[in-house]
DNA sequence: TATTAATTGAAACTTTTTTATCGATAATTT
DNA sequence: AAATTATCGATAAAAAAGTTTCAATTAATA
């Protein structure tokens, strides 16, 4: 239960914390790893031995019960231990990311944006200040930020990224369509929306000519 | 060159592109393997494997030709053969998309938005249109949309879903943190911040216990 | 109480993906 | 002109991920 989790298996960690979220709501109270990779259109085995990287609560002939798999998916995953955070770039995806109130049941608090547009420094949106881009690193060091969340135009994106590794963030979750250079011990998590369309764009084409 | 393309490589094929698009932007006309694989910090010899599937253009103690091997992939990627499709739920995550310009040019044209706020129906965002969420059957039929993208909050992303279907479209674009049911023959692509987050924070944690 | 059925979890096996090795090629240097 | 070097592309080896099989467990049923 303890040893290197595959980036995979993580990966598919939040998908059952979220179906189980769902289940639970509708008053399951025992679910079987049969049960939810039919739900999930993947192999029950797998579902098992992903399961037992957090938890160790099923029961033969019953199945996991679903309170107790939340909670240790939510531990596993290290939800309850949050960690703050910063979207540089108040446009559209900034702002949507910014009123997404998912985050804080993902350990994730965000605590301000920044934006080089003089009219919103110093305004609230979503209930966040937004602040002057130029004050990146001061306030990331001072707020103890660890997640530094770039959302800014491609081109601006690595002199951000740069601010905030002055600042001394941990980790950076890069939105926007570049590759960043970061100091070796600094985390980069890339979204690359072309890449999930490009995989869309591929299944689609297959589909088309069957 | 024509064989069944593993997910993995796919996934990686837009990102070459989008470096190579960079470099060639910077004056590169020449690019090894080995160049791109410590850019983006993966394996030459996968990048070589990789590229191979789309290009054979690779000269010896020369490499690819940036702009030959920009073409090939965008002509394995199809970004030539445009698809349309709709977004449904113009929110902020609606807005961030319909806004970015980048799309087309991966052979994605965003026609329209619905949304049900009667407010902003029949007005324009981002210079397109926004239709009343009753009319997505009609019109995804009419205008012959192949992708449905799905914005909506999580609560109405099956209903959307159930019509995106009835109207045709092929493929699912799904951004609500819910997971769909769709019949076979439909294809869907989850795009789930939950998952890579806890990737990034499974990697952060790593890094602080060391 | 014995039998059956559903389920877990571990082990063995298979497939896929990644990485290493090596010969061939072509530009550059000696 | 020969030797050297950087690179590609193919093949082999290694590692990772996924699937199948099976014994053990426990609830339900006969």
């Amino acid at each position: 239960m303890n040893k290197q989790i595959s980036k995979r298996t993580l990966s598919r960690l939040p998908v059952y914390l979220s179906l189980l979220q769902e289940k639970e709501r509708e008053g399951v109270e025992y679910i079987s790893a049969t049960t939810i990779a039919n739900l999930l259109d993947l192999n029950h085995v797998q579902v098992r031995k992903d399961l037992s990287c957090a938890s160790s609560a099923g029961r033969p002939k019953v199945g996991y019960e679903t309170k107790v798999l939340i909670s240790d998916l939510q531990n596993f995953l290290d939800y309850n231990n949050t960690k703050n955070a910063v979207i540089i770039g108040a446009g559209d995806l900034g702002k949507a990311l910014l009123g997404y109130g998912g985050f804080t049941s993902y350990g994730l608090n965000i605590v301000a944006a920044f934006d080089t547009n003089p009219e919103i420094c110093g305004t609230l949106i979503k209930n966040k200040p937004i602040y002057n881009a130029e004050k990146i690193e001061e306030l990331v060091k001072e707020q103890n930020i660890d997640i530094g969340i770039i959302t800014t135009p491609a081109q601006f994106a690595q002199a951000t990224c740069d601010r905030l590794v002055k600042g001394g963030v941990k980790a950076i979750w890069n939105f926007a369509p570049t590759s960043l250079t970061v100091p070796k011990h600094i985390i980069v998590q890339n979204e690359n929306m072309a890449t999930s369309l490009a995989v869309l764009s591929n299944k689609l084409n297959e589909s088309l000519k069957e």
